[in-house]
DNA sequence: CTGCAAATCGGACTGGACTCATTGTGGAGC
DNA sequence: GCTCCACAATGAGTCCAGTCCGATTTGCAG
């Protein structure tokens, strides 16, 4: 099991070199972790980074490919927590429509609070196109909340007669493509953040009554 | 009305100096788009564009406020033809899922002529943050394509009952977004193209099941 | 301890988008 | 025709992400 941002190793490393790399590593997350979420993705210049984690600049993208990934190193681990959370609040849930808004709370809370770096951590994961290892972490963080979703639609399926020729899984895309959007929206402030919880709510309402039977 | 990229006023320009501009306009929005499709979004620089249309950096500038809005003045043209094509397909169309799907059909097919470039379109749509006057357009086009949607599905509620407490518009955002989204996806290689269409419409059935009154 | 290959480091350098102080120019007034 | 001005054009310059290669450190064999 890996933890924090996936940086230590199972148990202690095996040598100085190791665990050098390991200090460094550390460094480099809590200095990019401390001025992305202090200043925001675009004030923050990559110099910055090294200089406070004090490496060269040929060091910092060793350990991330670019300065997007150092980015979603940050926000994977924050993502780690919001879906735990989510996914236990939503356990607890007894409808549908309130399992799923469950599950999508603690994401939304995370991007009113630092709308710029999830507008760029949403405009990576979608058009993102080198395979760096935390867009790959975050694309499996995504995939999470995704088969959560498909989860819950699938135990709606267990006690609701559910339209024959309706696929579930794709469902779940359309839900998580329209709460990308909404985060979008309302991340880039062109919404006001009041009302995304009711859009989202009504908007997954009329899904779940298009997946259902209606005889 | 306007022509071409809206380069041209009505009639003809009062002096010598608008003539200018007015040749510079041109003379940049053509070596944007024939660069541009011709090699791709990245593998062309600006300076590539300024040499071509024969103005210096700086002027070109002048008239693009950046990279990003070069492409989207190139782009907003090849959408204005394909959304008066899909208009006027969709009229022709019976069912309101037929309508959609042709409405989005033309499209569809200029995403898939042009990947890299429509990925940029759209992630600048969705995440551009200056408000240059092309991005302004662009965003237009789309709220006008969204309309169209609109439109059908309000033609589908004097025809059927729709679910009282339904929102037409949220809904047909919901259709949008999962487009872009599909877009995004086929564009960036994620996914087959030949599923696209198929994908699409069941989403979008999904959809209209969920807004019909089942009654 | 010494020599050595390999891994790692780091900062000077590059490429490219974008800016700004300077220069050029059309046209209005005389 | 001449003067002057407002605005347009310009390209050298800035900024910053990302690369590259010589220097340094490390682990290991003898």
């Amino acid at each position: 099991m890996e933890s924090i941002a996936g940086l230590q190793r199972v148990l202690a490393p095996s040598g100085r070199r190791a665990r050098n790399k390991q200090d460094k590593q550390q460094r480099i997350f809590e200095a990019a972790s401390a001025l992305f979420t202090g200043q925001g993705y675009s004030s923050v210049t990559t110099q910055m980074v090294a200089d406070r984690a004090d490496v060269g600049t040929g060091t910092l993208f060793r350990y991330a490919s670019s300065k997007a990934e150092l980015l979603m190193m940050v926000m994977n681990e924050q993502m780690r927590l919001t879906t735990r959370q989510g996914v236990a609040d939503s356990a607890a849930a007894d409808s549908p429509n309130d399992a799923i808004m469950a599950l999508l709370e603690p994401q939304i809370h995370l991007s009113l609070a630092f709308p710029e770096n999830t507008a760029v951590y949403q405009r990576e994961i979608l058009f993102g196109t080198e395979p760096g290892r935390y867009r790959t972490e975050a694309l499996a963080r995504i995939s999470e909340l995704e088969d959560a979703i498909g989860d819950i639609l699938a135990r709606l399926a267990q006690t609701h007669r559910v339209r024959h020729d309706v696929d579930l899984n794709g469902a779940a895309r359309t839900v998580f493509s329209t709460l990308h959007m909404e985060l979008i929206r309302v991340s880039l402030g062109r919404k006001d953040p009041q009302t995304l919880t009711a859009t989202l709510g009504s908007h997954i309402d009329v899904l779940l009554f298009g997946v259902l039977d209606p005889v």
